[in-house]
DNA sequence: TTAAATGATATCAAAAAAGTATCATTATTT
DNA sequence: AAATAATGATACTTTTTTGATATCATTTAA
């Protein structure tokens, strides 16, 4: 059971670091202290700036800051952006779908598992993770 | 997110249907009802026989039969044998250990929340998953 | 003795996740 | 204006995990 991705692992780090930081920094700054690679790092930033979750500002002294204040920030927004959910009425196997889709009711107790532990991500902020 | 892999997924499905044909079933009968590839079929309830789930008879006539009881089988008692927990204390990135392990306090949040995820398993029966 | 089942194991293929490389664009500083 | 240092965009590669095969040995009932 994998609950998050290593992008999301890192996203989170990432965002608490600029926190400490008072708010702003660059992924120069950042990726080693989270032991991220950079490129790797820079892709997911890319990513949390169009999700509204960061603002980005280019050119020298650019970098990262927050749109979305940082206390309003839930786990459930960070993973939502790297891992999408099953969609209602859907079988948790994407793409190619399940041989007896219609008689299955796997599908949908397994989905109100899922959608059980993302309602527990969104009441997971953040700001809380490092108490 | 996701909570189950297809191996499970065969793996339930299969024994419900060997439920409904009145506990006693050979991979041949099975595979092309719920669609599962008959090799890898194969392996699943080897593995189900390993875990003490059923128990195997070799030979003409032979096939796989109940050993615990249908009715006290959770989606928990599956889905362990094809998927590991993180283990108390532990990184959800498995094997090659997390950066920051020791300041990470990522990992104790996640861990709970797979915890939680995993007591919902536990109080899933399989008898009740075609209502 | 044959047929039909599982046991055991090695291997392969496909998909997903993780990570790189490269060039373009923008803004600051000199 | 030029140099520098940041992000934007995108294509690619590598590694890991998952899903699936293939093969031969063993067992048992007919
Ligand atoms: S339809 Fe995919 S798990 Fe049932
Ligand atoms: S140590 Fe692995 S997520 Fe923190």
């Amino acid at each position: 059971m994998r609950i998050i991705k290593k992008e999301t692992d890192y996203a989170l780090r990432a965002l608490y670091f600029i926190h400490e930081k008072g708010g702003k920094a660059a992924v120069s700054q950042i990726y080693s202290q989270i032991k991220a690679p950079r490129p790797f790092l820079r892709k997911i930033f890319r990513m949390l700036a169009l999700s509204g979750i960061l603002i980005s500002k280019k050119g020298k002294n650019g970098g990262f800051e927050f749109k979305k204040p940082f206390n309003s920030i839930t786990l459930a927004d960070i993973n939502e952006i790297f891992d999408e959910m099953t969609p209602l009425g859907g079988c948790p196997f994407k793409n190619r779908i399940c041989s007896n889709f219609r008689s299955c009711a796997l599908k949908g107790k397994i989905r109100a598992i899922e959608q059980e532990t993302y309602q527990r991500l969104k009441r997971t902020y953040i700001k809380d993770m490092w108490d």
